[in-house]
DNA sequence: GCCAACGTTGGC
DNA sequence: GCCAACGTTGGC
């Protein structure tokens, strides 16, 4: 079972300064199914998360989350007229969930994601691979462990 | 803004 | 069940 996650967010949505203002977040709007089974089955308490910026200037890795609620029904796919308003989701019977996250730490720069691809140990990563468009990706502790030196010698700008 | 890659939908 | 069409994602 993973530890180690990967989540994406365009930042004109929700950036690592929105959430280190906020504190904490409900990963709403996720309409994906292997993301949603990863959030409603396999995420913990605690678990590390890489908060990752897309369709950004660079795109890459801007800071640290943590898991602080587990799985639980995305309630926007209930709120007609919402932009997440899923009927098939109810109450009874929800479709889609979601997680909370806690801010951590935002690194001083961006880890992009030509430096992902460049660094020895993460070939592997999801987020390296072509085409690749999960928003919520396992990570190995060792790919984490990686990110995260990479991410504290990042220079601002 | 472009467009390749992907996931979903729906006709058959 | 197949697969073309469509909408979305996301790097560039």
């Amino acid at each position: 079972m993973p530890r180690f996650w990967l989540m994406k967010c365009e930042p004109s949505a929700y950036a690592i300064d929105d959430l280190a203002r906020d504190g904490r977040t409900c990963w709403e709007g996720v309409r994906n199914y292997q993301a949603r089974n990863t959030m409603r089955d396999d995420m913990r308490v605690g678990d590390g998360v890489l908060f990752y910026a897309s369709n950004a200037d660079p795109a890459g890795v801007t800071g640290l989350a943590r898991v602080c609620r587990e799985g639980y029904p995305d309630h926007y796919a209930w709120e007609p007229g919402h932009h997440y308003f899923d009927a098939r989701s109810t109450a009874e019977k929800p479709v889609w969930y979601m997680v909370d996250i806690e801010f951590v730490e935002r690194f001083p720069g961006t880890v992009g994601l030509a430096t992902l691809k460049a660094t020895a140990g993460l070939e592997k990563m999801m987020v390296v691979q072509k085409g690749s468009r999960l928003s919520v990706q396992p990570v190995t502790p060792e790919e984490f462990d990686i990110v995260v030196r990479l991410g504290r010698e990042t220079q601002p700008g």
